[in-house]
DNA sequence: TCAATAGTACATAAATCCCGAACTAATGAA
DNA sequence: TTCATTAGTTCGGGATTTATGTACTATTGA
């Protein structure tokens, strides 16, 4: 017997707010998790992001990551057998919040890069350190 | 005799982070004052936000939201006498994150003028409830 | 030096966040 | 059917953040 499952809740696009965007990416793991769902173009489990920072997420917390950006209007998570698939909803936002998105996947980007540039930076600056001290 | 001021703390653009500018805009009270100290070119101190919002907004709290702006790099604070001015370093931003900060800004506008809409439209649906009813 | 104004610092109550443990839903195998 | 497995959600309570009243500092003007 199939008993259907009470649908997750998504906000139509008219009641999703800045604040709850802003709010929902100004976590480190959630910009990523959304950067990564928005760059590419296939839907994605929750526990694919388990390792997408430096220490294994826990799935209770992943599963509150994933409701605030759905909450937020900008994903749209859908079960599909025993898993759930995520999908942006960058275009509808994008209709309303005209760059929005854009803007804020973008500046991810570039702090990535900026970050991988400092690392590297460093790296090299410790690896001459320890050359000199020898 | 003048003693000067330890001049307040502003991150360097390189140390300013997508997160902090979100997690700082994400807030209903602060998006309305840096949206004000953005789209007017002039200097603003704190107490002239006190009104901002419903309720009236304690000094001690919006000393904190400055803080917030301020840390996150989105303003400048300097004591001018008596009181703070405060400008927008959205010019600086704009060059490490293009179109960030005007992005979040215009979607701003776009959810007051919507908020505005339905208020009027709720009140005009009222005022012909109202009408009927008598 | 005193009063007034603008803002900060601190303490603590309220709200929020994180995460382990227990739970639900779907699937597949026996 | 029943059991095992996988994927997520919900709940509870400790940790962290946020809001704000009170007390403080800095500056100006009388």
């Amino acid at each position: 017997m199939v008993v259907y499952m009470r649908p997750l809740f998504h906000p139509s696009v008219q009641d999703v707010t800045v604040e709850a965007i802003l709010h929902a990416l100004s976590d480190p793991v959630r910009v990523a998790i959304y950067a990564d769902i928005v760059g590419q173009n296939c839907s994605h489990n929750c526990v694919a992001f388990s390792n997408i920072s430096e220490k294994p997420i826990p799935k209770s917390t992943l599963s509150q990551h994933f409701k605030i950006l759905r909450e937020a209007g900008l994903i749209r998570g859908e079960r599909q057998g025993v898993e759930m698939h995520n999908t942006s909803r960058c275009a509808e936002i994008d209709k309303r919040f005209p760059g929005l998105i854009g803007a804020i996947v973008t500046a991810h980007k570039v702090q990535l890069a900026d970050g991988e540039r400092q690392t590297r930076a460093a790296k090299s600056k410790a690896a001459r350190r320890t050359a000199r001290s020898k």
